[in-house]
DNA sequence: ACCGTCCTGTGCATGGGCGCACAGAAGACC
DNA sequence: GGTCTTCTGTGCGCCCATGCACAGGACGGT
């Protein structure tokens, strides 16, 4: 059952009962319906109508035609409508993918997002490799840096993301305290073990210190602050997720040039939708609260 | 929502996700169907597929699609397996047509053919019109004499129905019996009103008798049938309907030139499907056996 | 009985959709 | 890294579906 065209012709001949009713409908000529029905007719085997001059009757076959390209009908129309009215609302899906390392700041903006909009269904991927939003494997993606994007994807900036040098209470009590990082002789670091880390205060991190004095090295961020936070050095961390926490100490405050600019990216097609500048809004909005952000 | 074969073509692409692949299932060069799919976003406003080099995948609005085309193209599949199926296989409806006359000749005859193929409902149509056969009204008519047929009608003898004089037994009290047509003079006789009729039988009798001893007149032949039973006067009885009855006394046995006739008309179109020529086949062996039809 | 209207049906010319060919890009594999 | 394969995307030329015009037939009204 190729060409689902004559079978709307047909359909419409069937429930008008003349060829040039249902010429009219469909906007072409009468002699194009006849050619569809006869086409439809000699490839089906069977006749669907009973020709005459006055118009065309349905056979049994035909009425079997009409009640089913008549449900077709009705659901291409609710599926138009659908698709029309989608891009205008706020619902359905909204996939946002971030490095883990801000999940705890994105889960409260996309949980009020999701009360704000109750017809949106969130769905919230980190994982190791980085999402292609050309793909169509999400709609807003979070990201750190400023590396290449593709050609089709909109960057738009977030924030900053201040980070500080901290060392856990445990270290501290071994190996003391630097006053300045002119003080870090004899003191043993975490640092990321990718040397080509696009981390800017990792890079500045390698650049003072003696590759020697970095005791431990991973390549997984989580671990690297797991790392800090158990005493195996000192080490950089976001401030928001160090400030106040027990058992941290500060050993150089945040600087303007550490800090790790967030950027949003979208696909150009999504970006134009409600939904997702609906959220663009929300998020921006939010980050301006952030903590320790800029 | 118009044109449908482009909804196919979006389908193929959401299903199989790429358009090479689409394009070799729908047998069309892939350029048509990145042409449809173009024109479908374009008229729809929004974006079916997100592309790229490896292929497309389907948005939201593509995955709705997908599934509202999936039962769509199901649904064509039943239909056109139904269609093509039911002109080989004798199910469905059949429409019979004949004058009322030989209804209680018929009605054991469609009895028995839907007992043999219980997937058919009968429908027997007995109306003072003639239905039209070009008109898809009926699959099958049973009509008498040699009238006139539309040029797409099938016509084919079926049995003659011998008729003869008769009259009721009240009549022959108060009357008496001719002893042959020579012995007429002062008999009362009924006859069809229309002098236009067809029937051989009411020709002879309006060449034979005085216009004077037509006592009873009426258009419609069971009108005339009760009429004669009733004893208003001699006239003309199909001789399956008299023969045997009580109170009926044969005037004139059962000539040849009296006989009418019965011919099968079907369309020319559903003559040759199984489920017509199964009831025509039915039809004329259950003839053979009717009393007083040749 | 005639005419008007509306319908189907068909030959012919045109235009739009289709196939073709090629370019470009991105994975896949060695 | 290099090559092969596969897929998308686009300009060009052709052909088929479409539109057009007219003929023919049926029904209804005057």
């Amino acid at each position: 059952m190729e060409n689902w065209d004559e079978i709307r012709t047909a359909f419409q001949v069937a429930r008008l009962g003349t060829v040039s009713g249902a010429a009219e409908v469909l906007g072409v000529h009468h002699a194009t319906v006849i050619r569809h029905i006869d086409a439809l007719e000699r490839r089906l085997g069977a006749k669907l109508f009973q020709r005459h001059a006055r118009g065309y009757t349905a056979t049994e076959a035909g009425r079997d035609l009409l009640s089913v390209a008549q449900t077709t009908e009705e659901q291409f129309a609710h599926l138009s409508s659908r698709i029309k009215g989608q891009g205008e609302t706020v619902s359905g899906e909204l996939v946002v993918t971030s490095i883990a390392g801000i999940a705890d700041l994105l889960t409260p903006v996309m949980v009020s997002f999701q009360e704000k909009w109750p017809d949106v269904r969130v769905r919230f991927l980190t994982d190791m490799r980085v999402f292609r939003l050309d793909y169509g494997e999400a709609h807003v993606a979070i990201r750190a840096g400023s590396g290449p994007e593709e050609p089709d994807n909109v960057v738009q900036p977030l924030t900053r993301i201040s980070s500080g040098l901290y060392a856990a209470q445990p270290y501290v009590d071994r190996f003391g305290l630097p006053a300045s990082e002119a003080d870090f002789a004899g003191h043993r670091f975490v640092c990321a073990d990718n040397e080509m880390t696009r981390a800017p205060f990792h890079r500045w991190l390698r650049a003072t210190v003696h590759p020697d004095q970095i005791a431990y090295a991973a390549t997984e961020p989580a671990a690297l602050e797991s790392a800090v936070l158990q005493g195996a050095g000192i080490g950089f961390l976001s401030a928001f997720r160090a400030v106040g926490r027990v058992g941290v100490v500060e050993v150089l405050p945040p600087r303007e040039e550490w800090a790790s600019p967030l950027r949003i990216v979208t696909h150009v097609d999504l970006h134009r939708t409600r939904k997702v500048q609906a959220f663009l809004a929300h998020l921006k909005d939010a980050a301006k609260d952030w903590p320790h952000c800029s």
